[in-house]
DNA sequence: TATCGTCTACGAAGATTTTCGTTGATTCTA
DNA sequence: TAGAATCAACGAAAATCTTCGTAGACGATA
């Protein structure tokens, strides 16, 4: 079985990652507008990134134009599972029950929100069947 | 109010927080042992990791003895909750549901498990009432 | 006391991640 | 077309994290 591994991706790498779930394809330019909103990342920082996430194979880039468009090359559940997975691998030895009570002490879990997490585990459940 | 911000551990601080947590307070001897029979760490690695994680006030150190007995400052429960909480924050804006998604389904998650997580749902709402 | 084993302290090297200045090319515009 | 704006590439500095060699203190013991 050929494991995709895509190294996981550090700290600002997932934060550009998360740019492009959102937003799609997108340039430096894009990337950079969006996260410089939330804190300051210069220009060239965001382009450096990128660069070593196109090295990494973690996005892939369209260089047809003249301002790159950069892409997620893997679907973002695929790497959300992955960040959660090795969580809870490094520090509840595995148990994903033990960190989703540990999600559930943390701050507010509106009522709505534990009815949502009731359908996942039933929807769950039944696919698994 | 006066956040208790001890910095979220690194990848290294949280393998021998773990083990602290598992065995209580422990000397650097003791944890080198446990961490050495899972892959190769230095004997003074691990006392470097531990004399930094306790300038940052992650452990504290008892000197008593010649081999000094360190312990995990905070509960394991808070140190936890803080890593889940960082999580949900930079891979799932927020969302605890979203991370549980993910938790259910990476891997296997036995029904067992799913019991158990049904259980601490009610015992959260519960509480929360 | 001389020697061996165990311990802390310290500093520095190595590895990884993040940041950015500079250069040169391309495109836009007055 | 000259100058300004925009862009990728690159290298290297800065910051952070991990590793370990070495030195000196202490204790046991022969």
């Amino acid at each position: 079985m050929q494991k995709s591994t895509t190294p996981k991706p550090t700290v600002m790498e997932l934060a550009i990652l998360r740019v492009l779930w959102e937003r799609g394809p997108a340039t430096v330019r894009d990337v950079h507008e969006v996260l410089d909103s939330g804190k300051a990342t210069g220009y060239t920082t965001v382009l450096k990134l990128l660069q070593i996430m196109t090295a990494k194979g973690m996005v892939v880039r369209n260089e047809d134009e003249r301002a790159h468009v950069y892409e997620a090359r893997l679907p973002a559940e695929n790497t959300k599972r992955q960040l959660v997975s090795d969580l809870v691998q490094r520090a509840f030895s595995g148990s994903a029950s033990q960190l989703i009570m540990h999600a559930l002490s943390g701050k507010k879990t509106s009522p709505a929100e534990i009815e949502e997490i009731r359908r996942m585990l039933d929807e769950h459940e039944r696919k698994t069947k």
